[in-house]
DNA sequence: TCGTAAATAGAATTTATTTCTATTTAGATA
DNA sequence: TATCTAAATAGAAATAAATTCTATTTACGA
C-alpha cells in the first residue's frame, strides 16, 4: 500500500480502515475514473459483506481532502478518480475508455483577467475538463459499449 | 414574443405550443440558469394545469436544439439557460445571485494543440465554466440564502 | 488493555428525473 | 373553414442514484 496515501489519511484525520484502504487500492490501479457503483462491484470481490453507502460516503470524504478528484461529467452521474498529480491542473477525459490525463494548459490567468476587468466579478473557481478519445480509442475504431 | 425563437422552433420542427412559448418567455426574461422545478413553479402561475414532465420534455428538447444551453453544475442537477450568444463561448456564473455572464476567453485551440501533440488523442468537446461573485454580488456583502 | 469517536451494515428513504398511456392540440391540407 | 395526423400534454406511476438512519463494530490513542 502506498506510503503516500496513508500519509494523506492521517492528515485528513481519516482512520486507515480495511475497507477505505481497498478503495484507494482499487483506485491507484486503474488510470480510468470510476462509478460508486463500481468500485462496489470490484469491493463485493475483497470482501463478503460491503455497503454501497460506505462507498459514496468513502469517496466523498476522499474527494473533500483532496485524495481523489470528482469527474463532471455531461450525464450528470459521480465519478472518482485518483490523480497523483498534486499541482492545479485540468483533465483530459476519454469517452470511450473512460482513461484520464493530465494536462498541462490552464487559462486561469486570462480568465481572472477577463472577470476583473470586463465583469467587475470576483473568480471563485473555475471547472476545466475536455473530453475525447484517447489515442489508442482515436486509433482502433473500435467502441466500448 | 421573440422573432427569433419563432424561426428556431420552426427549424427545429418544434410546433409553437402556448406552453413551450411560456417556458421561452420566462427564460429569455431572466439572465440567471433555472432548475426544472424553478420554470415549472413560475409556469404554474400562468397555467392552472402543467405537468413537470413537459417542463423537463421542453427544456430537453431546446436544449437539444440549441436554443437553451445547459448547464454543468457541481451539484449535478439540470440547469438551463438562453443565451442569446449563438458563437462558442463559455460561461461567468455567481454563485450568489445566479447570473450568468457570458466570457469570450476559451482555450480551445490550446488544448486541441496539447492533446493532439502530447496525448495523440482527439478532443470532441470541452467544458469550462467559471464560477464567482458577479459586480452586484462582490460590491454587496449580502449573500443570498 | 481500554475507552471513545469514527466507521460500517443494512434497511429505509428521498428526490430528481423519466416513462407510460390516454387525451388534447397545432398546424398542415383539402 | 373543416378535417386529419403527428406532436404535445396531463397525470399517475416508475426508476434509480444518492442519502439518511440506527444499531453495531472497529481503529487507534492513552
Ligand atoms: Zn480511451
Ligand atoms: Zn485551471
Ligand atoms: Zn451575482
Ligand atoms: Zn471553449
Amino acid at each position: 500500500m502506498n506510503k503516500d496515501l496513508y500519509v494523506a489519511l492521517k492528515s485528513l484525520n481519516l482512520k486507515a480502515t480495511p475497507k477505505r484502504l481497498a478503495i484507494l487500492d482499487i483506485l491507484v490501479a486503474e488510470s480510468v475514473y470510476l462509478a460508486p457503483e463500481e468500485v462496489w462491484r470490484k469491493m463485493r470481490k475483497r470482501f463478503k459483506s460491503i455497503g454501497l453507502p460506505t462507498i459514496y460516503r468513502n469517496l466523498e470524504d476522499l474527494a473533500n481532502g483532496g485524495v481523489l478528484i470528482k469527474i463532471i461529467h455531461p450525464d450528470r452521474k459521480l465519478y472518482y478518480y485518483l490523480c497523483a498529480n498534486a499541482d492545479h491542473h485540468h483533465h483530459f477525459i476519454c469517452i470511450n475508455c473512460k482513461k484520464v490525463e493530465d494536462l498541462s494548459y490552464c487559462g486561469a490567468e486570462e480568465i481572472e483577467k477577463e472577470v476583473k476587468k470586463n465583469l467587475k466579478g470576483r473568480v471563485i473557481s473555475h471547472l476545466m475538463q475536455v473530453f475525447g478519445l484517447c489515442k489508442d480509442c482515436s486509433v482502433s475504431r473500435t467502441i466500448a459499449t
